[in-house]
DNA sequence: CTTAAATAATAGTAATACTATAATAAAATA
DNA sequence: TATTTTATTATAGTATTACTATTATTTAAG
């Protein structure tokens, strides 16, 4: 299960295979721990190669540059969350049911993890959460998602819109419910911890406070 | 009434006052177009001195980073929506109309705009959508948090979550509320121009298709 | 066992993000 | 008015980044 979710990522993203090799393993499982570390606009391929103990011409052979690498680690989240959907909405037949248990796939990052991976978790959802954006929000947007470079996102907006409609199937805006569903996430839990006046954290005492908010979102809005 | 925005700025966010000298207006007024043009990774200190003909050392007299030049152009802007706001909700009463105007004034860039302003105010929009978080989604928020870089932002929401607290009282999650509104006019926009399938755009032919999508969202939420 | 192909290491370059110092201009004071 | 002081810009530099080209080494194929 856990091949053929890695499987899964687009060749494009890389120039070779980085489960091909114990280096390319390396890079993604190392990268995922620097990124965290240092914020994505400082992680260089340099400091990347020394940690791993090669040279920057190696990290090169596998991603064309950092941003790419970006774009591979969030499309394994993304394959990574569409797997944890397929077993985890399988048991439930009620629509509304099903939409709380996406916004809790979304939000209750860590313990849902099904088998091991090799790299830090919380560290991945971090990278989630704040450098996420920063794949598509570059000038030649068009270009790579030409490339099909964001496909799972779409397809989970994809399968959170049916959900929607099922759900109410005269709500005229599933696609954007969804995304906006799934950005909230990001950025009500980056408020909450780095900017909380944005958000209505200190009045909650919940550690599930996006969980919360969203849950009671959803549920106005499609009356239930 | 244009100068008063413009001592609004924090004094934090530049070396020397760009609005001090013409080489200083020149600086901001170009870095507008450039970011624009560029994207803001691309985006340099060096190409902006060739564009206005000085050198690099004269725009780091203004502002210590390209950062610190980012957001004082979106401190200026959230200052702009502050002023908007201001005049604009004046005359109404009900907290629900007013709500509807926040949402268009958000949404309806430009055409609101209030007398003249020395540089393409449309622009300035597609910086505020797609580098806007950038001055946030940072490795160093909280100390820059801390020297009130974010807070016409913030006031921008407290003003929301106060206008949605008026229209239902009872809703426990204001502030919230407000910073995924701001956040979804950005993304939605973004997303319907460059990923339009995370958004039901194509559904909808309306021109003012975010603006629809959240007034839709507002009602239903806050049940009127 | 040899040759070819794949991979990694070494050594570069152009651009970026600054900084230090020198030159010039403007302002303030004698 | 002359002369300091200060403010501002220009010149020239450095370290780092983002790559690329070439060479060396390993692995695989015939």
């Amino acid at each position: 299960m856990d091949l053929l979710l890695q499987f899964r990522v687009n060749s494009n993203l890389f120039l070779r295979d980085p489960e091909s090799s114990v280096i390319g393993k390396q890079i993604v499982r190392k990268s995922i721990d620097l990124i965290d570390d240092l914020g994505f606009e400082h992680f260089t391929f340099k400091k990347l190669a020394i940690e791993i103990g090669t040279t920057e011409a190696t990290v090169y052979r596998y991603f064309e540059n950092k941003h790419r690498l970006l774009l591979y680690i969030l499309n394994w989240y993304w394959s990574y969350v569409e797997y944890l959907f397929l077993i985890q909405l399988r048991g439930i037949q009620d629509p509304k049911e099903k939409l709380v248990k996406v916004l809790d796939i979304l939000t209750n990052h860590l313990s849902n993890g099904f088998g091991e991976v090799d790299f830090d978790q919380s560290k991945l959802i971090q990278i989630v959460i704040k450098e996420g954006s920063k794949t598509y929000l570059v000038k030649d947007v068009k270009e790579i998602n030409q490339e099909e470079v964001f496909k799972p996102y779409k397809e989970i907006c994809e399968q959170i819109s049916q959900i929607i409609v099922s759900i109410d199937s005269q709500y005229l805006y599933p696609h954007s419910l969804a995304s906006t569903l799934i950005e909230a996430v990001h950025h009500q839990t980056f408020f909450s911890i780095y900017l909380p006046k944005l958000t209505d954290y200190s009045k909650h005492n919940s550690k599930n406070y996006v969980f919360e908010y969203l849950k009671n979102l959803v549920s106005s809005l499609l009356n239930y």
